[in-house]
RNA sequence: GGCCCCAUCGUCUAGUGGUUAGGACAUCGGCCUCUCACGCCGGUAACAGGGGUUCGAAUCCCCUUGGGGUCACCA
């Protein structure tokens, strides 16, 4: 196999990374971990993130599409340095909008003999193929074109490009390269065939507008999935059959389902687009955590800041493993993070959740914040810190009341229970937790009551639920006010059922 | 099937010839306790199998098995 030169000895480059999704509909989860990576890197190594949209499957792409992916970047906060809506000196940052390149190239290549316009038709290929799985079997069949060897076509009958795959020079010769992940990567030459580059059509095949791509872009580090292990091969023999330096590899495993197999929609219990974490109440830092660890690892650590990940992130340290996606994990990496967020910058975040069920909250309104901090412990995504925020919002007389909780705790053996706490709430002074408590307990133990039925009954009264923050907590951050009104009507509800 | 990749607790992983095989999630106990959480303490739980190499193998080699990927004028 012809050496090119190695990358060692090519002078020190900054790093350009790229990540180049096709515009499908949504931002895959999977896709999301390997462009993690390569954002980390450029911003570890101060390099360049790009954006490429590969967009040349007419049949596939839509420009609502591209808009998703856009989005989900966004709110991820994976920032690109080049590519849509940001520009580029590299650009244009749509496939769809560099088929003249593709073009010059792929006549560059047959100029110089490394490829050639066939003309063979589909039916024509078939044949080969069928005599050939006469004999063979079906499998392993490889389409040896009449028109390798012949520049007489006529160029204005339709035809693709194919690339000229070089014979080896040995048998058993082997085209490989030195994976970041993998470490030595080889397929025998003899193996691959003349792919298309260029359709009948004009437009350029996934490795060839990848190739074109990734070299007029200057990238120096390939970052991919390893379902595209076998692609490689393609695009490296571009590189060498035209003298150009290759970019570094590296090939990330797959992020499979719960169940073990690839992810992809129809995967029960896992949610592949990324936009649905947004509407779920996820922190883009949670998720990128989660997404980080799997595959990545830094001794035992487990929860990063996202400056944590950019500083140690390192390829050394990405697995080679298939992993499998684990809901349960990821929701204790985003329930840390949601913990750490100061109550201020959650307030901000979480009052369009609290929209969407109808309550119209200040982001700055000191209730909210008061509430926050309690109820955080409690909570996971932002989506579950607004409902158990709801009840601290809503009009008392809109309380709703969980139905097992109502059943068992607003029974009229309560509702004295509930009259007396009411008379304790409205009479205590201060108006604290401290004070409060007290008050009730005193009464408790000349009464010989337990805290947990006066509690719980309390519980439900006040906020519908029989999950919230302590007792008293919950009675200050409501306010005597409403808090007295919500016992009262309790005892009235548990009075009514008899 | 050909080719390629992979293989440590249920899951994510640490481990790079000598460790009681560590951590995290989950799970199971316990503490805290007015509920639910948070937090804290503790337990169960893994080197796929077989051959080598070596004084010594989770670590190196081979085979088997298992899993995954890919075999387009999709990406």
């Amino acid at each position: 196999m012809t050496r090119r030169p190695l990358l060692a000895r090519r002078p020190a480059m900054t790093v350009r990374v790229r990540f180049a999704p096709s515009p499908t509909g949504y931002l895959h989860i999977g896709g999301v971990r390997t462009a993690l990576y390569a954002w980390l890197w450029a911003r570890q190594r101060g390099g360049q993130f790009v954006l490429r949209i590969e967009d040349t499957d007419v049949e596939r792409n839509t420009d609502d599409a591209v808009q998703v992916i856009l989005d989900a970047m966004r709110w991820l906060g994976l920032d690109w340095d080049e590519g849509p809506e940001v520009g580029g000196p590299h650009g244009p940052y749509f496939q769809s909008q560099r088929l003249d390149l593709y073009r010059a190239w792929a006549d560059k290549l047959v100029e110089a003999g490394h490829a050639y316009r066939c003309f063979a038709t589909k039916e024509e290929i078939q044949a080969q193929r069928e005599a050939y799985e006469k004999e063979h079997g079906s499998k392993g069949f490889r389409f040896r074109s009449p028109w390798r060897d012949r520049t007489d076509g006529d160029r204005t009958q339709p035809h693709v490009v194919r690339f000229k795959t070089p014979e080896p020079r040995e048998p058993g010769e082997k085209i490989g390269w030195d994976d970041l992940v993998y470490g030595r990567v080889e397929y025998p030459l003899d193996q691959q065939q003349d792919f298309v580059l260029l359709r009948h059509n004009g437009l350029p095949l996934y490795n060839f507008g990848c190739f074109v791509d990734d070299h007029t872009m200057g990238i120096t580090l390939v970052t991919r999935g390893d379902d595209h292990l076998v692609n490689t091969p393609m695009q490296l023999m571009l590189y060498d059959a035209l003298g150009l330096p290759r970019p570094q590899l590296a090939h990330l495993p797959m992020v499979l389902d719960d169940r073990g197999k690839k992810l992809s929609k129809r995967s029960k219990d896992v949610g592949v687009a990324v936009l649905d974490y947004r509407d779920a109440g996820y922190l883009p830092d949670g998720l990128l955590n989660y997404l980080a660890r799997l595959g990545w690892s830094h001794g035992d650590e487990e929860i990063f800041t996202r400056e944590e990940l950019i500083a140690k992130f390192d390829w050394a340290n990405v697995g080679k493993t298939a992993s499998r996606w684990d809901k349960k994990k990821l929701a204790h990496v985003q329930g840390t993070h949601l913990r750490r967020l100061d109550d201020a910058d959650l307030g901000e975040r979480v009052v369009p959740f609290l929209r969407q069920r109808g309550l119209e909250v200040a982001p700055n309104d000191p209730r909210l914040l008061a509430a926050i901090a309690p109820v955080k412990l409690r909570a996971t995504t932002l989506a579950d810190l607004a409902a158990d925020l709801d009840y601290f919002f809503r009009d008392d007389d809109a309380l709703e009341y969980d139905e097992k909780g109502k059943r068992k705790f607003l029974k009229p053996e309560f509702a004295g229970n509930l009259e007396r706490l009411a008379a304790i709430v409205e009479s205590a002074e201060p108006f604290d937790e401290a004070t409060l408590e007290a008050a009730t307990t005193g009464w408790m133990e000349e009464a010989g009551l337990a805290m947990k039925h006066v509690a719980q009954p309390a519980r439900v009264a006040l906020t519908g639920r029989t999950r919230s923050p302590g007792l008293f907590e919950t009675i200050v951050l409501l306010g005597r006010e409403r808090a007295v009104a919500r016992l009262r009507r309790g005892a009235a509800l548990a009075q009514a059922v008899a």
